[in-house]
DNA sequence: TATTGTTATACTCTATAACTATA
DNA sequence: TATAGTTATAGAGTATAACAATA
Protein backbone atom coordinates (compact mmCIF):
# COMPACT_ATOMS: atom_id res chain seq x y z
CA UNK A 1 0.00 0.00 0.00
CA UNK A 2 1.16 3.84 -0.73
CA UNK A 3 2.29 5.91 1.94
CA UNK A 4 1.64 9.53 1.08
CA UNK A 5 2.88 12.31 2.70
CA UNK A 6 1.26 14.17 5.70
CA UNK A 7 -1.29 16.90 4.26
CA UNK A 8 0.96 20.04 5.06
CA UNK A 9 0.26 21.60 8.36
CA UNK A 10 -2.22 22.31 10.47
CA UNK A 11 -2.73 25.61 9.12
CA UNK A 12 -2.70 24.87 5.64
CA UNK A 13 -5.89 25.79 4.18
CA UNK A 14 -7.88 23.56 2.32
CA UNK A 15 -8.74 24.56 -1.50
CA UNK A 16 -12.41 24.22 -1.36
CA UNK A 17 -13.90 23.99 -4.88
CA UNK A 18 -17.51 24.71 -3.85
CA UNK A 19 -16.33 28.29 -2.29
CA UNK A 20 -17.32 29.80 -5.68
CA UNK A 21 -20.52 27.97 -6.62
CA UNK A 22 -23.67 29.77 -6.05
CA UNK A 23 -25.76 26.72 -5.62
CA UNK A 24 -23.39 25.55 -2.75
CA UNK A 25 -23.25 28.91 -1.12
CA UNK A 26 -27.06 29.00 -0.93
CA UNK A 27 -27.20 25.48 0.54
CA UNK A 28 -24.48 26.47 3.46
CA UNK A 29 -26.14 29.88 3.95
CA UNK A 30 -29.68 28.33 4.09
CA UNK A 31 -28.75 25.64 6.95
CA UNK A 32 -27.26 27.88 8.53
CA UNK A 33 -30.04 30.23 9.07
CA UNK A 34 -32.29 27.60 9.05
CA UNK A 35 -30.69 25.95 12.59
CA UNK A 36 -30.59 29.07 13.76
CA UNK A 37 -34.29 29.84 13.72
CA UNK A 38 -35.00 25.81 14.72
CA UNK A 39 -33.10 26.60 17.94
CA UNK A 40 -35.06 30.18 18.47
CA UNK A 41 -38.21 28.74 17.62
CA UNK A 42 -37.94 26.09 20.41
CA UNK A 43 -39.17 27.91 23.45
CA UNK A 44 -42.45 28.19 21.71
CA UNK A 45 -41.96 24.73 21.13
CA UNK A 46 -42.67 25.16 17.01
CA UNK A 47 -40.78 24.26 13.84
CA UNK A 48 -39.81 26.43 11.24
CA UNK A 49 -42.26 25.22 9.18
CA UNK A 50 -44.80 25.15 11.73
CA UNK A 51 -44.71 28.45 12.91
CA UNK A 52 -44.50 29.04 9.11
CA UNK A 53 -48.07 27.83 8.60
CA UNK A 54 -49.66 29.74 11.66
CA UNK A 55 -48.27 33.38 10.37
CA UNK A 56 -49.69 32.21 7.02
CA UNK A 57 -53.18 31.37 8.53
CA UNK A 58 -52.81 34.76 10.63
CA UNK A 59 -52.68 36.74 7.16
CA UNK A 60 -54.93 34.89 5.76
CA UNK A 61 -57.63 33.84 7.75
CA UNK A 62 -59.83 31.06 5.98
CA UNK A 63 -57.29 29.68 4.44
CA UNK A 64 -57.45 25.97 3.63
CA UNK A 65 -54.94 23.40 4.46
CA UNK A 66 -54.11 22.75 0.41
CA UNK A 67 -54.00 26.38 -0.49
CA UNK A 68 -51.17 26.65 2.22
CA UNK A 69 -49.41 23.50 1.17
CA UNK A 70 -49.28 25.03 -2.27
CA UNK A 71 -48.12 28.30 -0.85
CA UNK A 72 -45.29 26.81 1.12
CA UNK A 73 -44.14 23.85 -0.68
CA UNK A 74 -45.88 21.51 1.70
CA UNK A 75 -47.76 18.14 0.36
CA UNK A 76 -51.01 18.39 1.22
CA UNK A 77 -50.32 15.14 3.18
CA UNK A 78 -48.03 16.60 5.06
CA UNK A 79 -50.04 18.96 5.89
CA UNK A 80 -52.90 16.85 7.53
CA UNK A 81 -50.45 16.25 11.03
CA UNK A 82 -49.40 19.65 11.58
CA UNK A 83 -52.80 21.75 11.24
CA UNK A 84 -53.94 18.38 13.95
CA UNK A 85 -51.38 19.48 16.22
CA UNK A 86 -51.99 23.29 15.94
CA UNK A 87 -55.63 22.41 16.36
CA UNK A 88 -55.23 19.94 19.03
CA UNK A 89 -53.12 22.94 20.99
CA UNK A 90 -55.83 25.23 20.59
CA UNK A 91 -54.68 27.36 18.43
CA UNK A 92 -56.69 27.50 15.44
CA UNK A 93 -60.43 26.12 14.60
CA UNK A 94 -61.78 24.88 11.37
CA UNK A 95 -64.86 26.04 9.99
CA UNK A 96 -66.28 24.32 6.91
CA UNK A 97 -65.47 26.34 3.71
CA UNK A 98 -67.11 23.64 1.34
CA UNK A 99 -68.01 20.42 2.11
CA UNK A 100 -64.57 19.02 1.31
CA UNK A 101 -63.05 21.90 2.78
CA UNK A 102 -62.26 23.88 5.51
CA UNK A 103 -61.12 27.22 6.32
CA UNK A 104 -58.34 27.53 8.86
CA UNK A 105 -58.81 30.59 11.58
CA UNK A 106 -56.47 31.46 14.48
CA UNK A 107 -58.05 31.66 17.98
CA UNK A 108 -56.49 34.12 20.38
CA UNK A 109 -53.91 32.05 21.55
CA UNK A 110 -53.06 31.56 17.92
CA UNK A 111 -52.70 35.24 16.90
CA UNK A 112 -50.82 35.76 20.16
CA UNK A 113 -48.03 33.02 19.28
CA UNK A 114 -47.89 34.58 16.05
CA UNK A 115 -46.82 37.74 17.64
CA UNK A 116 -44.67 35.86 19.58
CA UNK A 117 -43.11 34.24 16.10
CA UNK A 118 -42.90 37.30 14.46
CA UNK A 119 -40.52 39.06 17.27
CA UNK A 120 -37.97 35.86 17.24
CA UNK A 121 -37.73 35.71 13.27
CA UNK A 122 -37.31 39.54 13.33
CA UNK A 123 -34.53 38.77 15.86
CA UNK A 124 -33.38 36.09 14.16
CA UNK A 125 -32.85 37.90 10.68
CA UNK A 126 -31.43 40.80 12.30
CA UNK A 127 -29.14 38.76 13.57
CA UNK A 128 -27.51 37.41 9.57
CA UNK A 129 -25.62 40.37 7.88
CA UNK A 130 -26.91 43.02 10.55
CA UNK A 131 -24.74 45.70 8.04
CA UNK A 132 -26.13 44.76 5.25
CA UNK A 133 -28.38 48.21 4.06
CA UNK A 134 -32.03 47.71 3.94
CA UNK A 135 -31.79 48.62 -0.04
CA UNK A 136 -29.38 45.95 -0.31
CA UNK A 137 -31.18 43.72 1.67
CA UNK A 138 -34.79 43.91 -0.45
CA UNK A 139 -32.60 43.41 -3.52
CA UNK A 140 -30.83 39.97 -2.17
CA UNK A 141 -34.42 38.78 -1.19
CA UNK A 142 -35.80 39.43 -4.53
CA UNK A 143 -32.79 37.77 -6.64
CA UNK A 144 -33.88 34.75 -4.47
CA UNK A 145 -37.06 34.75 -5.32
CA UNK A 146 -36.28 34.94 -8.86
CA UNK A 147 -34.74 31.80 -8.22
CA UNK A 148 -37.49 29.72 -6.90
CA UNK A 149 -40.71 31.73 -7.57
CA UNK A 150 -42.75 31.45 -11.18
CA UNK A 151 -41.57 33.33 -13.41
CA UNK B 1 -70.06 25.18 13.98
CA UNK B 2 -69.64 28.42 12.43
CA UNK B 3 -69.27 28.47 8.65
CA UNK B 4 -66.91 30.45 6.50
CA UNK B 5 -67.69 32.19 3.45
CA UNK B 6 -65.54 30.63 0.42
CA UNK B 7 -61.82 32.96 0.12
CA UNK B 8 -62.33 35.12 -2.64
CA UNK B 9 -62.41 33.92 -5.80
CA UNK B 10 -59.44 31.58 -7.71
CA UNK B 11 -57.38 34.26 -8.78
CA UNK B 12 -57.00 36.25 -5.40
CA UNK B 13 -53.14 36.01 -4.34
CA UNK B 14 -52.67 34.85 -0.99
CA UNK B 15 -51.07 36.93 1.26
CA UNK B 16 -47.26 35.48 2.14
CA UNK B 17 -45.91 37.16 5.17
CA UNK B 18 -42.61 35.12 4.52
CA UNK B 19 -42.26 37.00 1.12
CA UNK B 20 -39.98 39.43 3.17
CA UNK B 21 -37.76 37.26 4.93
CA UNK B 22 -34.42 36.51 3.95
CA UNK B 23 -34.60 33.35 5.58
CA UNK B 24 -37.27 31.77 4.00
CA UNK B 25 -36.43 33.30 0.59
CA UNK B 26 -33.04 31.26 1.10
CA UNK B 27 -34.48 27.95 1.79
CA UNK B 28 -37.09 28.48 -1.14
CA UNK B 29 -33.87 29.11 -3.37
CA UNK B 30 -31.27 26.95 -1.88
CA UNK B 31 -34.28 24.15 -2.32
CA UNK B 32 -34.58 24.78 -5.56
CA UNK B 33 -31.59 24.86 -6.52
CA UNK B 34 -30.76 21.54 -4.86
CA UNK B 35 -33.78 20.00 -6.98
CA UNK B 36 -32.42 20.84 -9.89
CA UNK B 37 -28.84 19.65 -9.31
CA UNK B 38 -29.94 16.42 -8.02
CA UNK B 39 -31.69 15.80 -11.17
CA UNK B 40 -29.05 16.86 -13.64
CA UNK B 41 -26.45 14.53 -11.30
CA UNK B 42 -28.63 11.50 -11.83
CA UNK B 43 -26.80 10.21 -15.46
CA UNK B 44 -23.73 10.00 -12.97
CA UNK B 45 -25.40 7.90 -9.92
CA UNK B 46 -23.64 10.75 -7.96
CA UNK B 47 -25.76 12.72 -4.94
CA UNK B 48 -25.31 16.23 -5.08
CA UNK B 49 -23.22 15.52 -1.66
CA UNK B 50 -21.64 12.69 -2.91
CA UNK B 51 -20.16 14.88 -6.33
CA UNK B 52 -19.10 17.37 -3.85
CA UNK B 53 -16.79 14.83 -2.21
CA UNK B 54 -14.96 14.10 -5.48
CA UNK B 55 -14.46 17.30 -6.54
CA UNK B 56 -12.93 18.42 -2.80
CA UNK B 57 -10.69 15.31 -3.17
CA UNK B 58 -9.36 15.84 -7.06
CA UNK B 59 -8.71 19.90 -5.35
CA UNK B 60 -7.11 18.60 -2.28
CA UNK B 61 -5.33 14.99 -3.01
CA UNK B 62 -4.23 13.58 0.03
CA UNK B 63 -7.37 14.79 2.20
CA UNK B 64 -8.84 12.43 5.11
CA UNK B 65 -12.16 12.14 5.38
CA UNK B 66 -12.17 13.81 8.59
CA UNK B 67 -10.90 16.85 6.52
CA UNK B 68 -13.71 16.27 4.03
CA UNK B 69 -15.92 16.06 6.69
CA UNK B 70 -15.32 19.78 8.82
CA UNK B 71 -14.99 21.36 5.08
CA UNK B 72 -18.14 20.16 3.92
CA UNK B 73 -20.02 20.30 7.11
CA UNK B 74 -20.86 16.26 7.52
CA UNK B 75 -20.62 14.22 10.21
CA UNK B 76 -17.11 11.75 10.06
CA UNK B 77 -19.74 9.14 10.65
CA UNK B 78 -21.55 9.69 7.74
CA UNK B 79 -18.38 9.99 5.93
CA UNK B 80 -17.57 6.52 6.16
CA UNK B 81 -20.41 4.94 3.75
CA UNK B 82 -19.50 7.57 1.34
CA UNK B 83 -15.72 7.28 0.97
CA UNK B 84 -16.59 3.68 1.00
CA UNK B 85 -19.07 3.77 -2.14
CA UNK B 86 -16.35 5.86 -3.78
CA UNK B 87 -13.78 3.41 -3.17
CA UNK B 88 -15.90 0.35 -4.45
CA UNK B 89 -16.78 2.06 -7.65
CA UNK B 90 -12.95 2.33 -8.39
CA UNK B 91 -13.27 6.17 -8.49
CA UNK B 92 -10.67 6.34 -5.35
CA UNK B 93 -7.48 4.82 -3.57
CA UNK B 94 -6.60 5.49 0.16
CA UNK B 95 -3.07 5.69 0.93
CA UNK B 96 -2.40 5.33 4.78
CA UNK B 97 -0.96 8.89 6.04
CA UNK B 98 -0.22 8.25 9.35
CA UNK B 99 -1.56 4.73 11.85
CA UNK B 100 -5.21 6.07 11.82
CA UNK B 101 -6.20 8.12 8.87
CA UNK B 102 -6.09 7.43 5.25
CA UNK B 103 -5.25 10.24 2.81
CA UNK B 104 -7.87 9.91 -0.58
CA UNK B 105 -7.15 10.18 -3.80
CA UNK B 106 -8.68 10.02 -7.27
CA UNK B 107 -8.03 7.27 -8.93
CA UNK B 108 -8.15 7.77 -13.58
CA UNK B 109 -11.85 7.09 -13.52
CA UNK B 110 -12.01 9.46 -10.22
CA UNK B 111 -10.77 12.41 -12.08
CA UNK B 112 -12.84 11.59 -15.27
CA UNK B 113 -15.89 11.41 -13.19
CA UNK B 114 -15.12 14.40 -11.73
CA UNK B 115 -14.62 16.62 -14.90
CA UNK B 116 -18.23 15.44 -15.90
CA UNK B 117 -19.51 16.42 -12.50
CA UNK B 118 -17.83 19.91 -13.21
CA UNK B 119 -19.45 20.10 -16.62
CA UNK B 120 -22.68 19.02 -15.36
CA UNK B 121 -22.58 21.58 -12.44
CA UNK B 122 -21.52 24.78 -15.12
CA UNK B 123 -24.44 24.06 -16.68
CA UNK B 124 -26.45 23.44 -13.65
CA UNK B 125 -25.74 26.82 -12.24
CA UNK B 126 -26.06 28.69 -15.70
CA UNK B 127 -30.06 27.82 -15.73
CA UNK B 128 -30.06 30.29 -12.48
CA UNK B 129 -30.21 34.16 -12.57
CA UNK B 130 -28.80 33.32 -16.11
CA UNK B 131 -28.91 37.29 -16.55
CA UNK B 132 -26.84 38.29 -13.37
CA UNK B 133 -23.57 39.78 -14.39
CA UNK B 134 -20.58 37.88 -13.25
CA UNK B 135 -19.82 40.96 -10.80
CA UNK B 136 -23.06 40.82 -9.18
CA UNK B 137 -22.67 36.97 -8.91
CA UNK B 138 -19.55 37.34 -7.19
CA UNK B 139 -21.01 39.56 -4.92
CA UNK B 140 -23.86 37.67 -3.81
CA UNK B 141 -21.75 34.74 -3.50
CA UNK B 142 -19.77 37.02 -1.20
CA UNK B 143 -22.31 38.07 0.76
CA UNK B 144 -24.19 34.48 1.07
CA UNK B 145 -20.38 33.04 2.38
CA UNK B 146 -20.87 36.10 5.17
CA UNK B 147 -24.35 34.14 6.33
CA UNK B 148 -22.66 30.90 7.31
CA UNK B 149 -18.91 30.74 7.27
CA UNK B 150 -16.67 31.25 10.80
CA UNK B 151 -15.85 35.12 10.93
C1' DT C 1 -63.14 13.65 -13.30
C1' DA C 2 -60.75 16.54 -10.12
C1' DT C 3 -60.03 18.10 -5.39
C1' DT C 4 -59.83 17.89 -0.10
C1' DG C 5 -58.43 15.83 3.88
C1' DT C 6 -56.57 11.76 5.78
C1' DT C 7 -53.76 7.54 6.84
C1' DA C 8 -50.07 4.61 6.14
C1' DT C 9 -45.68 4.07 4.63
C1' DA C 10 -41.12 4.57 2.56
C1' DC C 11 -37.13 7.01 1.71
C1' DT C 12 -33.45 10.27 2.40
C1' DC C 13 -30.62 13.09 5.30
C1' DT C 14 -28.64 14.02 9.29
C1' DA C 15 -27.33 13.30 14.30
C1' DT C 16 -25.71 10.61 18.26
C1' DA C 17 -23.51 6.99 20.72
C1' DA C 18 -20.23 3.61 21.12
C1' DC C 19 -16.25 1.08 19.81
C1' DT C 20 -11.22 0.10 18.24
C1' DA C 21 -6.89 1.75 16.97
C1' DT C 22 -3.67 5.32 16.97
C1' DA C 23 -1.48 10.03 18.16
C1' DT D 1 -6.66 12.77 26.23
C1' DA D 2 -7.81 13.64 21.65
C1' DT D 3 -8.49 12.08 16.94
C1' DA D 4 -9.68 8.77 12.78
C1' DG D 5 -12.54 5.56 10.98
C1' DT D 6 -16.39 2.59 11.58
C1' DT D 7 -21.00 0.61 12.81
C1' DA D 8 -25.53 0.84 14.37
C1' DT D 9 -29.37 3.41 15.15
C1' DA D 10 -32.61 7.18 15.85
C1' DG D 11 -34.91 11.11 14.39
C1' DA D 12 -36.43 14.72 11.12
C1' DG D 13 -38.25 15.95 6.87
C1' DT D 14 -40.25 14.79 2.79
C1' DA D 15 -42.55 11.86 -0.88
C1' DT D 16 -45.94 8.45 -2.75
C1' DA D 17 -50.07 5.74 -2.84
C1' DA D 18 -54.53 4.93 -1.67
C1' DC D 19 -59.07 5.93 0.21
C1' DA D 20 -63.75 8.29 1.24
C1' DA D 21 -66.32 12.34 0.67
C1' DT D 22 -67.40 16.08 -2.15
C1' DA D 23 -67.20 19.37 -6.25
Amino acid sequence: MALTPPRDDETASIDNPLDTLLGYQLRRASAAILADLARALEELELTPTEASVLLLIGHNPGITQSEIGRTLAIQRANMAPIAAMLTERFLLTRTQADGRSQGLLLKRAGVALADRVRAIIAAHEARFLPDLPEEERQSLIGVLRRVWAPR
